[in-house]
DNA sequence: TCTGGGGTCCTAGGACCC
DNA sequence: TCTGGGGTCCTAGGACCC
């Protein structure tokens, strides 16, 4: 017996469920995204795998996706359905001796301890199925971020073990975007500064990786790329650091009072996701998109930290007021951050 | 690429204080 | 003013993830 991480991954999650309840669309490409206008301003949620090899991807502008890929059906975003499904599965994974790590709709981390975790990952992939007649893939590591890197080479369907073992042999020559944290724009930092690869960004002298990329993220970035992570699961509820609504508009807006407008809808549909969160707000924080899609924001600490209604409306009009409305603006966002805990 | 919405964490500079 | 050192808070922006 020893200690494992299992990453859970189910299939194209929000396709299969939509397939699920419609089964004449098994096999076909589907796209789930927005309200299911591939016209509209949205992006795609998740793609099946027949328009993925259209070239289709979660992301991608809806409109990119109808012109790649003009006979897919497409479908509108139905969270709800999808929470429900979720609940479900992460119910079944909870029978299983483990310890439940749930990381999104579609995903958990599991924590056993088991001499043989290949046949507890068909377990549960078993178990998924018949609970939801969903496919699920499963990774297996000694720690959080190898469980997670081995789902990617399980899918689909799939089970796939990456440890220290096996470690430089599957990651040493891939980019440095195939690690869990290290994105497109900092994969390109790394390349001019020298490291194009895992196996060279693991070989990186720490100290000049901080004083290129921070304090933090420089030596972090050579840890993830000799695998190293975080090896503890835990079942702990997840406490939201911020809440935060934004909406981007199907057509620009220029009339300021309308903008004002929709920054105190934004601001009341927020106070009311607070009041179900039941702690008060300490920072108040408005973000306006411009149509040439520059962002920015503007933020305030509160006096006295609150979940007053209109505390938060009259915080998010002020901040809106520090804005140059020169330029049409496609999307207005409210976000309310919570007091930060000290550090136990 | 006519490019969502929900989040998290890190960085850097300036203010302010001792 | 040819002006220290350290700590903390505030703020804006960036990158990443699902």
């Amino acid at each position: 017996m020893s200690a494992w991480v299992l990453h859970v991954d189910l299939d194209q999650f929000i396709a299969a469920v939509e397939m699920a309840r419609r089964p004449q669309l098994r096999g076909l490409p589907v796209i789930v995204g927005g309200n299911g206008d591939p016209a509209e301003r949205a992006v795609v949620a998740t793609a099946s795998y027949p328009a993925r090899a259209f070239g289709v991807d979660s992301g991608m502008p809806l409109r990119l996706a109808a012109k790649r890929c003009p006979d897919a059906v497409f479908l509108p975003v139905d969270a709800p359905v999808y929470q429900e499904v979720s609940d479900r599965v992460m119910a079944r994974l909870r029978e299983f001796p483990v310890v439940v790590e749930v990381l999104g709709w579609d995903e958990a981390f599991l924590g056993a301890d088991t001499g043989d975790p290949e046949a507890l990952a068909a377990d549960v992939r078993r178990g998924i199925e018949e609970e939801t007649g969903l496919s699920s893939s499963v990774g297996i590591g000694d720690n959080k971020l190898r469980a997670k890197l081995a789902t990617g080479f399980a899918k689909p369907a799939g089970i796939f073990r990456l440890t220290q073992e096996n470690w430089w042999d599957v990651m040493a020559d891939r980019s440095t975007d195939a690690l869990w944290g290290i994105g497109r724009k900092t994969a390109k930092k790394l390349v001019d500064a020298g490291y194009r690869t895992v196996l060279e960004l693991a070989a990186a002298d720490p100290d000049a990786l901080a004083a290129r990329f921070g304090p933090r993220l420089g030596p972090w970035y050579r840890l993830l790329a000799g695998g190293i992570g975080d090896t503890e699961v835990s079942a702990t509820p997840y406490v939201a650091r911020s809440r935060g609504r934004e909406t981007t508009f199907q057509q620009d807006l220029t009339d300021p009072s309308r903008i004002a407008d929709e920054i105190g809808v934004l601001a009341a549909r927020l106070a009311e996701d607070v009041a179900e969160e039941g702690r008060p707000v300490a920072r108040v924080a408005v973000k306006v998109r411009f149509a040439p899609f520059h962002t920015h924001t503007h933020s305030v600490t509160l006096p006295a930290a609150s979940s007053d209604p209109a505390v938060l409306d009259r915080a998010a009009r002020e901040l809106l007021d520090r804005f140059p409305l020169g330029e049409p603006v496609r999307l207005l966002g409210v976000r309310a951050e919570f007091p930060r805990e000290p550090d136990a």
